[in-house]
DNA sequence: TTGAAAGCGCTAACAG
DNA sequence: CTGTTAGCGCTTTCAA
């Protein structure tokens, strides 16, 4: 085993060990041109003394970091995982590393995220707000890197974005229960004024006006975009319209608590009232019975996201803003009234249908 | 609103605009003595121009980066999530940000990992090794930065590490079974080469013993740590002992693949199968029935690695090695004999009995 | 092709 | 208390 200094060897160290200047260290090492002869020393005395260039001193010098934050509201949330599961594979094919914010979905944190690339230690952001105010539109305007912003944002902001068509999404599953005859259909929705609370009544009071059905506040309940909050707003809301035939979730999260809380009321899902959820999370096949939802492409949105963020950090010149939107489908499965023998005479895993 | 110069402003800037040398701006903006005039000379410029100190230059200066990286075989295990959620907690508030280092389960990453410390982007490694192969332990000697491995050690090596008692735990579950009456109980784990799938092994065996049944090789089958491994083994499983009458899952995702398996093969949970999952994660409380599952103190492991690592930063003395082990608990739910009925008359959520 | 030297932006002696 | 100065480790002109 090789002799242990204290510290680390440094490109003199090597410089001097190879007896050669510190620019032809560097130079080899990136593999620019060299005779043969100092390439061949120098990388001998680098493998020697097993030295690796230092990330901060080349960050500093190249103004890069190589480094990209993602920050979103709760890591608790299987969705925000999906999104990150991808950003992270994106990005690090590309050569950057990952940098965790969770924001606990609170606008001081999400603001903080947006002043932080000012310190320069990530080149870029993929931010997840969970509210646009207008402290958050200002620090976008100012934001010192590229951020991408995964979810929807004024018109005139110049901002790149991924959207989730959230409306559309909603507009789905309310659709396909009313097709399937439920005539009572509930809305369990997180907190309205934030953005995906907002969008997801939006496409729910649209859907029911398509369908012919009358909007009815007191047919919806909202409370946070957890199990918890959904499971108390369900109890809620079926002691105050014990008739609801359908409940339309905001997120798995909050359909999993409704779930729970049809269950404890009594209720057969989905002969009683069927249980639509969004995300499409690993929580709707983990439930039971498995729970139809609407898939807001989580997963492409966040490879989208990341692919933004990278090409932004590439260029040269400024390409124009990008606003995407992925298109929601709906996975149909036995909480939506598959029948359950159906589910039940397949082997494998993963039995859904999917309306795109 | 400010004029934006294309560059932002350096501490050099600052001295120059308040006509004081950068010494005085580095010293004043960290808080260290100074003529109030100067401090007020030097805070009114820092505003105005809107400095933040550069993260890299600092770091490169300060031989810190202040960064942490957690590294992990699979984000989407919930179990990581929750390690996640509190390592980040804890880095977070002792002002270090979070890596992400997604490792796929793969040596190889682990590995890379590790060695990746060599280029100083992090202070410190949170490592759960999947598999410790002698290259680990190799690596792990000459790691560049402390580490802190969740997971077990070989005692002679000189690394701080917390782990479960998973060995333990599963005893825990398999009593619990056998004491509810339970005789033929199948085990149902990840690769049992691994870290967490040998020691599940070793405590369903040292159970069964301790609680006077026979080890039956028949009785066991393994895949992979997810839930479609789950359910595909869970069949096989059954298959091939059709009157097993309780199954304990190496963890939660392949408990919940096998109460798919279980479902779909016509029985019923818990009466005729019992199902114990490992880690206790969301999903034991979102699937049903609720899943009986063992603690292994993902929270409190995630927070312990954190602490000693961050403790072990800023020793300037050589601290003696930790190894710390959080106690499993058995938290008891449905899906392990917990009679619906009781389950059913409770309002709110999360009831369940627990077994330290 | 190579080496000398000038920084990237910051902090920490060390004098004054 | 404040300014001068010397780097942290690297990359990159610019000459030779």
């Amino acid at each position: 085993m090789r002799t242990r200094t204290g510290s680390s060897p440094t490109i003199e160290t090597i410089a001097r060990h190879a007896g050669v200047s510190t620019a032809s260290v560097s130079r080899v090492l990136r593999g620019l041109g060299g005779l043969p002869e100092t390439v061949k020393k120098v990388q001998a005395a680098a493998a020697e003394l097993g030295y690796v260039p230092n990330a901060m001193a080349r960050s500093l010098r190249g103004g890069q970091s190589r480094q990209v934050t993602f920050a979103m509201p709760d890591i608790g949330n299987p969705v925000y995982v999906a999104m990150m599961r991808h950003i992270q594979a994106t990005a690090g094919a590309a050569g950057y590393r990952l940098l965790l914010h969770s924001t606990q979905a609170d606008p001081v944190e999400e603001l903080a995220a947006l002043r932080a690339l000012a310190d320069r230690h990530s080149d870029g952001l993929i931010l997840c707000p969970i509210r646009v105010t207008p402290a958050h539109l200002d620090e976008l305007g100012r934001a010192a890197a590229p951020v991408v912003v995964i979810g929807s944002l004024p018109e005139d902001l110049a901002v790149d974005s991924v959207r989730a068509d959230s409306v559309t999404g909603a507009e789905l599953a309310v659709r396909h229960l009313a097709d399937t005859g439920r005539r009572r259909i509930g809305l369990l929705n997180g907190p309205a004024d934030t953005v995906p609370g907002a969008a997801r009544h939006q496409g729910y009071e649209r859907a029911l006006a398509a369908c012919g059905l009358r909007y009815d506040d007191a047919l919806t309940a909202s409370g946070r975009f957890d199990a918890q909050s959904g499971e108390e707003a369900a109890r809620r809301l079926l002691d105050r319209v014990p008739d609801l035939d359908a409940l339309f979730c905001a997120n798995d999260l909050i359909a999993v608590g409704a779930l729970r809380a049809l269950r404890s009321t009594g209720r057969t899902v989905p002969q009683d009232v069927a249980v639509v959820g969004v995300d499409n999370t690993d929580l709707a096949e983990a439930c039971w019975p498995a729970l139809t939802s609407v898939d807001l492409g989580a997963h492409e949105r966040g490879r989208l996201a990341a692919e933004l963020l990278l090409s932004r950090l590439g260029d040269e010149v400024q390409a124009p803003v990008s606003r995407l939107a992925v298109q929601p489908r709906l996975i149909v499965r036995e909480s939506c009234g598959a029948s359950a023998a159906h589910a039940d005479q397949v082997g494998g895993p993963s039995q859904h249908k999917e309306i795109p």
